[in-house]
DNA sequence: AGGTGGACCCGAACGC
DNA sequence: TGCGTTCGGGTCCACC
């Protein structure tokens, strides 16, 4: 469930390991990851290609390149990545890609159900691409409660599934949208539009709060995940309300309570987040 | 045109 | 015990 705090962990791991760093060899094991490109293909285009930086729009990992060229990753629900010098990896029945470097170091690229995916985009085409899925980034200094005003303006659906279009807001997956909409104590099936301008504020920084919050706990590992060092992160013992049905609230002790929103499941205390348009 | 729900995956958890 | 069913989650796409 990589969101926004578990892609900048990554990106922040990765990075010291990818810098300056060549691609010696590229393999590709999965056509699914690459599709609808040759997974061959982008494996010969990878190799001889260095690395510039790493970086990350919303839940999108960037590898740039010196070319100017970008590798576009996106975990999607199960994708990680992992490092460790060559032959030192352990064999993996869901290990998709590997990328070889010039230092004698390996990345591999595992993903249990197969929905990540590895697109290589020319240097004219990567804004395009970003921009038409990805809105402003939330820990930007110039994400103020004005500019989240401005996305839930005008939208009817949930906050919560407003929260969730990447459009609006990037990097918010299901677990910080739900622990936001707690801090803030806003109803997640609130129409949007109809949040009046301190429940905005509130939410602004409710949104910040859990995301800053998370990338301090190096995101939320649940099940077999693990960050691309091996190690795990902390954030899912902060949890107030995320998978926590019947468990009683941290403010007000209302055991908290589960619903469908926007076709996702969306945990909130019925006592403390009270719709406040009906 | 904005909103909603299914498809894509596959392992885990659950039900009988 | 063993089998079948349900669930979840980000994004895209078809449909209302």
């Amino acid at each position: 469930m990589p969101e926004l705090p578990e892609v900048e962990t990554v990106r922040r791991q990765l990075e010291p390991v990818l810098a300056g760093r060549t691609i010696a060899r590229a393999e590709i094991a999965d056509a699914r990851l690459t599709r609808p490109h040759d997974p061959l293909e982008t494996a010969v285009e990878l190799t001889g290609e260095q690395v510039e930086a790493v970086a990350r729009r919303g839940k999108y990992l960037l590898l740039r390149f010196r070319s100017g060229r970008v590798l576009v990753i996106h975990l999607r629900m199960t994708g990680s990545l992992s490092h460790a010098p060559t032959g030192a990896l352990p064999t993996d029945a869901h290990s998709r890609a590997v990328l070889s470097l010039d230092d004698g170091v390996d990345v591999a690229y595992r993903d249990v159900r197969r929905f990540g995916t590895w697109l290589l985009l020319e240097p004219d085409d990567v804004d395009g691409y970003i921009d038409a899925r990805v809105g402003p980034e939330p820990l930007d200094a110039r994400f103020t409660a004005r500019t989240l005003a401005a996305a839930l303006a005008g939208r009817r659906a949930p906050v919560k599934a407003v929260l969730l279009d990447q459009r609006a807001l990037a990097g918010v997956g299901n677990i910080y949208a739900d622990e936001a909409l707690w801090r803030s104590r806003i109803h997640p099936l609130t129409p949007a539009a109809s949040l009046d301008a301190a429940r905005v504020q509130a939410l602004h920084r409710a949104i910040r709060r859990v995301l800053l919050t998370g990338i301090e706990r190096q995101g939320s590992t649940l099940r077999d995940y693990r960050l691309p060092d091996g190690g795990s992160g902390a954030m899912q013992r902060e949890f107030k309300v995320y998978g926590l049905a019947g468990e009683p609230c941290d403010r007000c002790g209302t055991p908290i309570d589960k619903l469908r929103v926007a076709g996702r499941g969306t945990w909130f205390c019925p006592s403390c987040q009270r719709r406040s348009d009906s």
